[in-house]
RNA sequence: GGCCCGGUGGCUCAGUUGGUUAGAGCGCCGCCCUGUCACGGCGGAGGUCGUGGGUUCGAGUCCCAUCCGGGUCGCCA
């Protein structure tokens, strides 16, 4: 029988109750733990979201009544009990905050009951995920899980406090925004009054906060969902929340700067992570050289290297065709595991076959200094001998080549590194690398739509000593663009906006897009740039990630309340879901049959 | 869309080369216990092995299909 709390209320959470607490009266509520009976006295855990609380029950100070709800007290029954704080008579518990007292109940209260939870609610859940997500609200009981969502509030607050502090507003932007088919795949929401016509979630504020600096307010914050209707991976859902800025009359050195006291802060505050400034600065081009990635993660070494000109000569076709392809043939050294069996070796292949290399070349440096390779007959003595020394090979060592072109180098030895960083155990795990990565190409070519396409966006600034470049080597052009790498995850990126008409119009051209084109779909930007326009630039975090790193979470999924699975459905509520006919009705939505009965019907 | 991993009582798992009534721990239910806190003792219930089909004298175990969950490539300006 659930009963009122009429005339209690709450004086403490469980563990805010401490010894100097000790002969107070007090009233606490929560979830039960646990209930142990030992017959003619009973002690149940209490829990609520600051921890766990004995409260010792005896019918003597209790009554029989109250001793008999003690007695029926299951897990997560909602009870509230009033009694008075004791230094515990008995054993002190060392792996309890509040170990050395208990509540001795002298009333209680069952306030709710609860069937039996289908998984235990307790820290470190061995429970499947697909369990946990189901069940969802009991989940996010779970001590662990409360514990990444308070610092998840707690990042969320500190930065708003920063960004006030540093002079930024903090202004909302729609979420009923225009659809722009460049990028990721919008989600569209239907308008009924316009039948016919759609909405479309934002994937970031970019424009609105755009136009907000157009508008004279200088400096803009906002913690904004974003939507994404892309594949799903343990870091990216489908909604997920950017902490994002845009300041006025900047460079790219003052957007660094404030973001750079901005992660001094957060880490500080948040997990009490002191953060050398100036944070390491790299360049786009020396990432892909020196770690196949525009993310590197630098806990550790294996770093790749250039062994084109060591080869170049040689009698490996594989080698040398990459190298007239316009490719480039690099290498790992894999420090001291020139003995790793040709199985695993296989595997390795395998793995990089993944990431569309169409074969990897290995060499191992013996103990007695001869070398086992998988194409040592097609090289000389001498160039094996000098390809070694190119690699920095030792006695023990294994050394790992891919020849391709350069992109597929860059992503085949750059998932290697990582895969056999994690697999030798060379990630310091407790480490805390950040890293900004400048520089970034303006222009990336895509052999999809066969034309150039903005690495970033289509408003980021050109570096101005590679402008001269734009028409006859466009991929030859930097950007000012930035992003914060945080242990080999994007933690955020930005840019320079472009405020000059003539350099905007420029990049649509390059881009392909006729100005009516342009008009079409970022006309409210370009019309807005014509009444005066501040120099601006912005950055923008994955908050999501940002808390997933700082709470060592393996998933993103991990620190957001209620996230999605991988096919971009919630196990919880089971949505997305079907409408009534009526619903589709007022929006004028007819739904199409699926295709395979179509083809049915036809025949 | 491709590839990889997983699916056995409520939870976590074990199930040998296919072979009699599918096991364990936790949890759950009942009884007992006044200092437990991974409480303890005694007793008990609960699964046909994701689903469908096939091979076989016989399948949790082999094959095919399919569903569900995870990772990843593509995708994510």
């Amino acid at each position: 029988m659930a009963e009122s709390m009429k005339g209690w209320q709450r004086s403490h959470r469980c563990a805010e109750l401490a010894t100097g607490n000790v002969g107070e009266k007090v009233t606490v509520m929560g979830w039960v733990q646990k209930q142990r009976n030992k017959g003619g006295i009973i002690f149940v855990d209490l829990r609520d979201r600051s921890g766990i609380l004995q409260i010792i029950f005896e019918e003597k100070d209790c009554g029989a009544e109250a001793f008999a709800k003690a007695e029926k007290m299951r897990s997560e029954f909602v009870i509230a009990v009033v009694g008075k704080v004791e230094k515990r008579s008995g054993a002190v518990n060392e792996n309890l905050a509040t170990g050395e007292i208990e509540v001795r109940a002298a009333q209680v209260r069952i306030l709710s009951e609860s069937e039996t939870p289908p998984f235990p609610v307790e820290a470190d859940s061995k429970t499947k995920e697909e369990v946990r997500l189901k069940y969802r609200y009991l989940d996010l009981r779970r001590p662990d899980i409360q514990e990444k969502m308070i610092l998840r509030s707690k990042i969320a607050s500190e930065m708003r406090a920063f960004m006030a502090d540093e002079g930024f507003l903090e202004i909302e932007t729609p979420i009923l925004c225009k659809s722009t088919p460049e990028g990721a795949r919008d989600y569209l929401v239907p308008s009924r009054v316009h039948p016919g016509n759609f909405y479309a979630l934002p994937q970031s504020p970019q424009l609105y906060k755009q136009l907000l600096m157009c508008s004279g307010y200088d400096r803009y914050f906002q913690i904004a969902r974003c939507f994404r209707d892309e594949d799903l991976r343990a870091d990216r859902q489908p909604e997920f929340t950017q902490a994002d800025m845009e300041l006025s009359f900047v460079d790219v050195d003052d957007v660094i700067d404030v973001n750079e006291r901005l992660i001094k802060h957060i880490c500080k505050e948040a997990i009490g992570l002191d953060v050398t400034l100036p944070l390491p600065r790299m360049t786009w081009q020396e990432a892909m050289d020196r770690f196949g990635s525009d993310k590197p993660d630098t806990r550790f070494g294996m770093e790749l290297t250039d062994v084109s000109e060591a080869v170049a000569g040689s009698g490996f076709g594989v080698f040398t065709s990459a190298l007239e392809n316009h490719g480039s043939v690099r290498g790992i050294n894999v420090k001291g595991q020139a003995a790793m069996p040709r199985k695993k070796i296989d595997a390795l292949v395998d793995f990089a076959k993944g990431y569309g290399a169409k074969g990897l070349a290995y060499l191992s440096v013996q103990e007695d200094g001869t070398y086992k390779s998988s194409f040592a007959k097609f090289m000389t003595e001498e160039e094996l001998d000098s390809l070694v020394k190119a690699m920095g090979g030792e006695k023990g060592d294994l050394l790992l080549f891919a020849a391709d072109k350069k992109n597929i180098v860059y992503s085949v030895l750059g998932a290697l590194r990582l895969e056999l960083g994690r697999q030798l155990g060379l990630i310091d795990e407790s480490k805390y690398h950040f890293l900004w990565i400048v520089e970034f190409p303006l222009l990336e070519w895509s052999e999809e739509e066969n034309r150039f396409m903005a690495m970033h966006h289509p408003f980021t600034m050109p570096m101005e000593e590679d402008w001269q470049y734009i028409d006859s080597d466009p991929g030859r052009v930097r950007a000012k663009a930035y992003d914060i790498v945080l242990n080999g995850v994007e933690l955020g990126g930005g840019s320079v906006r472009i405020h000059q008409d003539d350099i905007q119009e420029k990049m649509f051209e390059v881009l392909g897009f006729t100005k009516e084109q342009a008009w079409e779909q970022f006309g409210f930007l370009l019309s807005a740039f014509k009444y005066g326009v501040p120099p601006h630039a912005g950055l923008a975090y994955g908050l999501d990630r940002f808390v997933m790193l700082l709470t060592h979470a393996d998933s993103i999924r991990e620190v957001i309340a209620f996230p999605k699975i991988k096919d971009a459905s919630c196990l919880m509520t089971e949505a997305p879901g079907t409408v009534d006919d009526k619903q589709l009705e007022e929006l004028q939505i007819a739904i199409a049959p699926a295709p395979e009965k179509v083809e049915e019907e036809s025949l």
